[in-house]
DNA sequence: CAAGTGTATGCGTGTGTGCTCATGTAGTAA
DNA sequence: TTACTACATGAGCACACACGCATACACTTG
């Protein structure tokens, strides 16, 4: 631990903005929410989002692409499952830090 | 701790993918990681990062609503630093995720 | 006042991408 | 074979936004 950070390269710069752009659509968040509760295939995904089959699955293909998501193919459906656990670590993060500005904006305009 | 989620709602998956959507671009990404040395002015970010004075701009006024950084005017100068360090931890996992993803490639394609 | 420095912003452009509609492809079942 | 289901994908549209150029604004100094 605390190891001193030398700046990152432009590449790998590149490479965590893409991530988090990847993360930056509400869409692809829901998605997530719903792999949350388990695998599942494209048909459910739909159901619990409430957005076209065409759309879900280009996003999901954008998650899978991302290595965020894993792909198995079962018959006819295809099933998806979150393959990167810190996604969710990285949603907490964000919901604490949005919390804690919102307080603080109350405490402000309260 | 351990506390179980519900889904969160749509407003807030859009606050949090907005978050996200900010980090998501990489000249964002490199002003930050000018301003991690320190606070500084706009203009030495502009030297640090090599673009545009006009660009840089826009850049720290998205930050700035976001939260992410905050302003301080200081006669001519305004003047940015860091004011969510929490954007550091993103980073930091976002990066973990990408070393682990990079070495199991490795392995696969090695 | 005028001149110079540091930032912000209006405008136009190009590009990326989210969405929909329609169609294509794979697998199953009759 | 045909018919049906589940998913992927091509085409087109619309919108957001990153960027550069020029200009406006803010502040200091002479």
């Amino acid at each position: 631990m605390a190891k001193r950070h030398r700046p990152l390269s432009d590449d790998a710069l590149d490479l965590i903005a893409r991530r988090f752009a990847v993360l930056g659509e509400p869409m692809r968040l829901r998605i997530l929410q719903s792999l949350l509760t388990g695998e599942k295939p494209v048909h459910r995904v739909v159901g619990e989002t409430g957005s076209t089959q065409a759309n879900i699955s280009r996003h999901l293909q954008t998650l899978a692409n991302a290595g965020l998501v894993s792909r198995r193919k079962v018959g006819l459906e295809v099933i998806y499952a979150v393959a990167d656990p810190s996604i969710f670590e990285l949603c907490t993060l964000v919901c604490g830090s949005l919390e804690k500005q919102h307080t603080a904006n109350a405490r402000i305009f309260g």
